[in-house]
DNA sequence: ATGAAAGCGCTAACAA
DNA sequence: TTGTTAGCGCTTTCAT
């Protein structure tokens, strides 16, 4: 591979390598003849300057990293829509690293990070407990998505009140066997179980709650056994609250399985608004999280932050709100008199 | 931020830097007691090497670039799977680049892959044309995921065979109408359609193909009107093969919107074999790519390609395979008949 | 407006 | 087995 350098540029264009470096970064003091002609040089000769170089020889670096728990849960494509959006105002550029389900990838990508030296981490889904990000203060500015990690900024999302949004609604069309299907439980992650439990009992109903994990199919597995004519009838849920929506198409998946349908025997509310819940066939009721918005924020927070490492960490909230589509509706006549 | 340098380290396990250095590439000639001690003086620092820096100084640098065309398509996710794999096997690290549906961010990304000088960089999706990309020979080793780029490494998947096997499943099935989603026309992505061409061409068949974008919106927005009871009968098609999986999707939900039923009423074929399209709701008969295969071998390749830049590209097919589900039959008899 | 020189944190000979 | 030294390709004073 033909590598060319800036020494390269500056020879060819007749000029001191540091006028390159100056002309590159468009700073004061550089003739605008000359910028054009190095600027000119440099494209013809195809030179993209180092980055490893620059990050060295500057104190202060502009790329940013990301890290994105599972790219097989569209929650964080929407997330990196709005990162790379703010990131792409500010001039920054982004490096991605990648997680997965388990959280077991978190610490490899967070180090990885690390090792890159970017001036700051947006991280949207991360599952680390508390405790071990503990670690990685001082040492990496990390914002952190939809999720409040002490002692670090974060863009958060009200999940008391969007899960309170979700039961209201079925309480509301008159549900009163709600199953919520939540996370396994994990730091940062408990609020969608809380306003759950808040919810339901405020309208002084039972709760029930099964803990599933982040996947389509482990819901559906999860799921398949209760909503068979086997299972006592009153163990059926009328309504099932999941605390995402890869979560609530498993759901899906499982009452149509069994042939029944949506809403007519079963109500089904999803979290996440992701792109997969609104097409006709699906047109899942759902939690809109504003992911985009939520990293768009973030990464905006994490210019200021990497501009200014001290100041003290913040964290912003945002309200959930929700959309309601056509997988609720009051339960069957037979549970509503009871 | 606090950093911790290698001569920080050196210094507080009274050795030089360069044995430091030494100890955490585990090369030979560091004695096993020094080694440990060195290890575990940085871990307690919670030193992370530079990358910047040990890129700079080393020629050769052990991380390999990814660009993924869009994080909506799980597709990309399910070769990153591959990749991954491979590149943990390979102990190489993997820095992410996400370009978007329209292509118009391959250069920026490709760019910035260059800048950070990754020793070679594995891509799926690109939509570079083959002129543009030429470019980057001898700048960027390239190896390119379900796409022959002429210059550079590829594993490809054999997209002719894809849809030769989809179009005869649906004749074998007696389907005669049998419309063609395509994807925009760009360098590369042609087999699918040429396929599709050749087949309908080998039954005797009249092609009816339509142009449309990776998007599920796309193709629901493109397959509605052709759907409605308002369209002229003979224009029904009773089959559609898409080039792939979210197109897919789209068509089955305007095929919902329109309350008809699949298969029953109309056959659908796509094309990747993603999670999405599993699910018993969905069930949809698609070609599978093999993705996470494809990207696992290319990972193999580039780490390959790195380590000598010379050699003859290289590129290697792949064979797809036909997994019929659900979304398939017959078509309704009156379309027989004819 | 431009150039010279030092140094960022590492690696890679070469010495010891 | 360990230390010394000279860069890697940039940025950044400081001169000119």
């Amino acid at each position: 591979m033909v590598t060319v350098t800036m020494a390269d540029v500056a020879r060819e264009a007749g000029v001191s390598p540091a006028l390159v470096s100056l002309a590159f970064r468009d700073a004061y003091g550089v003739s605008a003849t000359t910028r054009t002609r190095i600027l000119e040089t440099a494209r013809r000769m195809g030179y993209q300057p180092n980055r490893a170089a620059s990050r060295l020889a500057s104190k202060s670096d502009d790329t940013l990293g990301v890290f994105l728990l599972d790219l097989h849960n569209e929650v964080f494509a929407d997330m990196f829509d709005g990162m790379r959006e703010a990131a792409r105002t500010a001039g920054r550029e982004l490096v991605l690293t990648v997680g997965s389900i388990g959280g077991s990838l978190d610490r490899p990508a967070l180090d990885s990070l690390v090792r890159a030296r970017v001036s700051a981490v947006v991280a949207g889904g991360l599952l680390l407990p508390d405790a071990e990000l503990a670690e990685y203060r001082g040492r990496l500015a990390l914002v952190s998505v939809a999720r409040v990690v002490p002692g670090f900024d974060a863009v958060a999302s009200d999940n008391v009140l969007g899960a309170t949004l979700a039961v209201e609604h079925l309480v509301r069309l008159g549900h009163r066997r709600i199953l919520h299907l939540a996370t396994p439980p994990t730091d940062g992650y408990g609020g969608r179980r809380e306003g759950y439990l808040r919810s339901m009992s405020d309208a002084r109903l039972e709760p029930w709650v099964l803990t599933c994990d982040y996947a389509r199919q482990a819901a559906f597995d999860l799921v398949m056994p209760l909503l068979g004519p086997a299972a006592p009838d009153r163990e059926q849920p009328t309504a099932i609250f999941t605390h995402n929506d890869q979560t609530a198409l498993g759901v899906l998946d499982a009452v149509h399985a069994h042939r029944l349908r949506v809403p007519e025997d079963i109500s089904v509310v999803g979290y996440d608004n992701t792109s997969a819940t609104k097409p006709p066939g699906v047109d899942l009721t759902t939690v809109d999280l504003h992911a985009a918005d939520l990293g768009r924020r973030a990464t905006e927070i994490a210019v200021v932050r990497s501009e200014d490492p001290t100041r003290e960490p913040m964290v912003e909230t945002f309200e959930p709100s929700l959309v309601v589509r056509a997988s609720t509706a009051p339960p069957p006549k037979g549970h509503l008199i009871r």
